[in-house]
RNA sequence: GUGGCUGUAGCUCAAUCGGUUAGAGCGCCGGACUGUGGCUCCGGAGGUCGGGGGUUCAAGUCCCCUCAGCCACCCCA
């Protein structure tokens, strides 16, 4: 038996590749079009990089082992901590705000399920010492231009947006107690996944004796917040709340007036499990919801200097490759990257090899991607393989065609044949038209 | 990490009640076809039936263990 692949981890056969290659070159087309400058980091950091940030938990969810210099290390499960140490150290240096993204490979030590590996690739983006909240737009509408660059539309994928400084300032308006926040962001969070009575009991456990007794009825009402009509309600009903609105109010206008509008939908069920989301949070889902989320993110000021680094505030995102590329098959818009040949050279004899290889490297060194068969074969043979690639002509030389120097050049989608000079072979092959060319 | 479902050729699947040498389509390689591909016809390669153990005269089929995949939970990238 041949030893297999770990579990979880990924072999890209070429057509996984190219699906691979055409996600990444729509996230560094997006990402350069929005300013955005590729950076990276060791996939192998100390431990401690992750659990300063996470508690010692998150251990047992990491590729972490001892080096052979008694190093507690891991795998990088993600960019952030890298990120903050590289800006921190050069934090004076850098112009401001910095936009920055980079595509790690992470890993993290799951069991695996569908869209859930032991390693992905992923798209973070981040926009690092502007607090205001155009920057938390331009990370989302740059978020959903990649679905757009990868021929996505309103029908196919999803933005849904809330803000943890408005969520709160709801939940303390509910009458909910300040210091159990965290109690009602995880029952407003499990809103889709937990019943209804379980998630209000649990919410009446933390309101303690004399406290408003409403209250937990209120808060789940906010996990069913969704749209502006629906946020205007509640804030209807808790005016006090209405300033922690701005933010988020502003920052769907921005996006309106790009006219990215049509993604987005207000959504308070957003919460998003990390702790350190100090603003806009969002999510992008397929239309159909029925994947996991493509991408995450929101606004974090606090972590930077939480980690010990420098105090600037910071928005961004994490978009994987494996949701994305699921999304992209079932909507078969992944094959766009097929291979093609320019030109398959067909040798009718072995005495025109000579003249074929110099030929082919010729075209070769023109840029053109050029095959010829490595053994002698019959002319039809060669054409089947030309077919088979595929290849956009086939080039036939035979003692004939040398005589002349010329080559029968065939357009194999058509099947029509032209004779054209050697002398001008290349730029007939490269200026033409043959095919999807 | 917990629970459930599923594992037969590269892919999609078939194989009666447990019965003889596990089949098909697609794909792959070759031939019909020694200067013209796609169509057609013919041939071939490819399987330790996920792995191990057990029951039985006999196991792809039944039982146990294990591994992997999928689903839910946990957690979230």
């Amino acid at each position: 038996m041949q030893v297999k692949a770990l579990p979880g981890f990924r072999e890209f056969y070429p057509p996984d590749a190219a699906l691979r290659n055409h996600i990444f070159s729509a996230w560094r087309t997006v990402a350069t079009r929005y300013g955005f400058e590729e950076y990276d980091g060791p996939p192998l950091e100390p431990l401690e990089l992750y659990t300063q940030k996470s508690g010692p938990e998150i251990v047992s969810q990491l590729f972490e082992f001892i080096d052979k210099g008694d190093r507690h290390v891991a795998l990088r499960p993600e960019m952030t901590p890298t990120l903050a140490r590289m800006v921190t150290a050069r934090a004076p240096a850098l112009k401001k705000p910095i936009r920055w993204f980079s595509i790690p490979q992470l890993f993290r030590y799951e069991k695996q399920q569908k869209g859930r590996l032991r390693e992905h690739f992923q798209l973070n983006m981040d926009l690092i010492g502007e607090p205001g909240p155009l920057a938390d737009a331009e990370i989302i509408a740059a978020a959903i231009d990649i679905q757009r660059a990868l021929g996505l539309g309103t029908g196919d994928v999803r933005v849904r947006v809330s803000d943890r400084r408005l969520l709160t300032a709801l939940i303390e308006a509910a009458g909910f107690p300040e210091d159990r926040v965290s109690i009602a962001y995880e029952a407003i969070d499990k809103i889709e996944r937990v019943p209804r009575e379980e998630l209000l009991r649990r919410l009446r456990e933390a309101v303690p004796a004399g406290g408003n007794p409403a209250a937990a009825e209120r808060v789940l009402a906010l996990a069913e917040v969704r749209g502006r009509g629906s946020l205007d309600q509640a804030l209807g009903r808790h005016p006090e709340a209405a300033p922690a609105s701005e933010e988020l109010i502003e920052a769907i206008d921005a996006l309106d007036s790009m006219g990215l509008g049509e993604f987005i939908e207000i959504d308070l069920s957003i919460v998003r499990g990390l702790a350190y989301y100090t603003g806009i949070v969002f999510e992008l889902f397929d239309a159909q919801r029925s994947l996991r989320a493509i991408c995450g993110g929101g606004r974090y000021d606090g972590l930077l200097k939480a980690l010990g680094g420098v105090d600037l505030p910071a928005v961004g995102f994490g978009m994987g490759d494996v949701v994305l590329g699921e999304l992209l098959k079932s909507r078969s818009a992944a094959g766009e990257a097929l291979r093609r040949l320019d030109a398959f050279l067909v040798a009718v004899t072995v005495e025109d090899r000579p003249t074929v290889l110099a030929l082919a490297h010729a075209l070769r060194d023109r840029g053109l991607s050029i095959e010829f068969a490595l053994k002698e074969q019959a002319v039809a043979r060669q054409l089947r393989i030309a077919a088979s690639r595929p290849a956009k002509r086939a080039v036939v030389i035979g003692p004939d065609e040398r005589k002349q120097g010329a080559a029968v050049v065939r357009d194999m989608s058509t099947g029509t044949e032209e004779r054209v000079p050697v002398a001008t072979l290349a730029d007939y092959l490269a200026g033409g038209t043959a095919g999807d060319a």
